[in-house]
DNA sequence: TTTTGTTTTAACCAAATGGTTAAACTACAT
DNA sequence: ATGTAGTTTAACCATTTGGTTAAAACAAAA
């Protein structure tokens, strides 16, 4: 048997390239020529890694996925008390988020395009399950430690200052004018500053 | 000179249909018979309207970007003291989005593939501007009136939790599981609780 | 009734695109 | 040297898609 290893196995380079093209346009805006030439082949070799436009796409999807969400149950379900636990989702999945900045709008877009093809084809079976993290809110509020509100709400809250900055970057780059050193700054601040922010304003 | 103006205007008819199927599918995934089908025409009808995708999609996306951006400066720019300024955006931008809640994705969307086609098409002088907001969260915090934090990440913190949720409920959907009429509630509570989180958060 | 703008039908075109094929070449492993 | 997997070239195919065209039907104003 023979086996070249040429570079970066041409299997990762198009797997590269594909996530780049894909994640950029989209799966409709995506053409695979694009891929071809991002990876520096031709469409031929292309098809002879990969069957077709959907099952390459599926790969990157699976891949992207996997990556921003089976993080978060570990800590959803981990037994720290509540405000350490706000802590650890911050600074962990905006560290995440760093290394991927496209991925949550790429991810975000597909689940709206088709959620049921999602939840069948990339969740199978260890889907983010934040009920236990919403019981232990509860929890908090029933006991008095923390202000009055809804575990739902506090959840949007936390994920929404994580997650949105990136979808909206180039929003604020255009409206604040920041470069992406100052982004990359930005979000270094937030692992801290967003879990403050919120225990100051929930603590009593 | 001869006008029908049959059921609602065929124009009118198109123009809804339009958006309905571009902000589903994006510019890329959108097909003109999907539009023509919508819109209950034929092909070469909705030529006869339109000259081709590109200036339709143009049309479609600045009534979107026109309706969700140019309230914005009137808030920024009010003279409101800071904390009512927070409370009336809040209020008013998650009112609006209700009525479009697939809106802010689109745009997102578009803005995040080709920054510079949206400054020159959309964004023809009247941009938002927060910085006069932001010039007032530096001088209460100056003043001492506030806890201290950038102006920025303030900014992201309240943008962030007003407009993400309208972009990630089919994750919140399918997370957390709840349904149409649930999500409307908790946006509609969350026009005062997004305010009162950030004063809680940040008042002295 | 004639005119004029609207709408349908239906065929058609050209370009883009996903995908295939076959032949030839390369380099390595045996 | 020979076989095998990887790779290129280049032509090709079928389908989708944006867009056009021409003729006829329609509806209402003049």
């Amino acid at each position: 048997m023979v086996k070249k290893d040429k570079d970066a196995s041409t299997q990762e380079r198009i797997l590269l390239a594909a996530k780049k093209v894909f994640v950029g346009k989209g799966m409709a805006g995506a053409r695979m020529q694009d891929i071809a030439d991002e990876a520096g082949i031709n469409k031929a070799l292309l098809h002879y890694y990969f069957k077709n436009k959907e099952q390459l796409f599926e790969k990157i999807f699976q891949e992207a996925a996997t990556l921003l969400f089976p993080k978060l149950n570990i800590i959803f379900d981990s037994d720290l008390p509540l405000f350490e636990k706000i802590e650890k989702f911050a600074e962990e999945y905006i560290t995440v988020m760093m290394l991927n900045p496209f991925l949550p709008l790429f991810v975000l877009n597909e689940i709206t395009r088709d959620p049921n093809n999602f939840v069948k084809k990339i969740w199978t079976g260890d889907k983010p399950h934040p009920q236990k993290l919403m019981q232990q809110i509860d929890k908090e509020v029933k006991k008095g430690t923390i202000k009055k509100i809804s575990a739902v709400q506090l959840l949007m809250n936390l994920t929404a200052m994580i997650i949105f900055p990136f979808v909206a970057r180039p929003m604020y780059q255009l409206t604040i004018g920041i470069n992406e050193k100052e982004f990359r700054a930005i979000m270094e601040e937030r692992k801290t500053l967003v879990p403050k922010f919120i225990i100051d304003s929930i603590r009593k």
